[in-house]
DNA sequence: TATCAGTTTAGAACGATTCTAATGTATTGA
DNA sequence: TCAATACATTAGAATCGTTCTAAACTGATA
């Protein structure tokens, strides 16, 4: 990611300096899954004193312009993905660690949609033991 | 599901009035998705006076005594499933409703798990569109 | 460079869940 | 049958992730 500012201009997004910093990390070219915390310390680590409001603003506004995909994971946090492409994951509940899987998968038996309802996607979560 | 009591106490469960009211209502042959508070409107309906703390605690309780899985679909709220079975879901955003897909799919393309790991289980999440 | 819409922020508020500690109740074994 | 006691229930407080509020700030524009 070159310029920033042009990318998140292009996007209608003002490029403050915060949203540059969070850009610049989240879009340095190394997917990741961040939630508002691990996103935090990070930011913290590299002495950037953004708020948490704004990183929770900031994470919502991406997701909102389609910059990141959000998961759901478990039910104690929001974890936000910086591929935004369909694909799938592996879990470690252990270490609270997705994987991105990154191969076309095919899923084969599936059921009709009920009636009236139309498929959208179909996630696949692989659950590793350890 | 006959004696509920006896069968809560083959689970080492006190039979408790809450208890017996709860998993009358759960384990009623028709399999369910509930989270605290859809379970608590239910008990509200049937006059059950029971506290929410007791309900966060009961669903627990049959959690860990393997009655209840927890579905991760939202990070909003903990879903409980009285389908204790491996399967899998659609789900509607729209509705915040899940079904479930009790038939057998496989899914084939899986890449090898990262080293070290084992595969525990595949979850696959059918979304919706309306 | 003044204006103003959009952004950041600290701290308050919120909503789901968990904790606390006092009260109640199922089980046990005499 | 009836303590005794270990386990359950409860209201309300506490907690934790997240969102809201309203005041201060800043990037874009003319």
């Amino acid at each position: 990611m070159k310029d920033i500012k042009h990318f998140l201009r292009q996007k209608s997004l003002r490029p403050t300096k915060q949203r540059v910093i969070i850009a610049n990390y989240l879009f340095d070219g190394v997917n990741k899954h961040v939630t508002a915390e691990t996103l935090s310390n990070e930011l913290l680590k590299m002495k950037a004193g953004i708020s948490l409001a704004t990183i929770y603003n900031t994470l919502h506004d991406f997701y909102e312009k389609g910059l990141l995909k959000k998961l759901m994971i478990n039910s104690e946090r929001i974890y936000f993905d910086t591929n935004t492409e369909h694909h799938h994951h592996f879990y470690s509940k252990k270490d609270q660690k997705l994987i991105d899987i990154n191969v076309d998968m095919k899923v084969s038996g599936l059921p009709k949609p009920p009636k009236n309802k139309k498929i959208n996607k179909i996630e696949v979560l692989v659950h590793l033991d350890n």
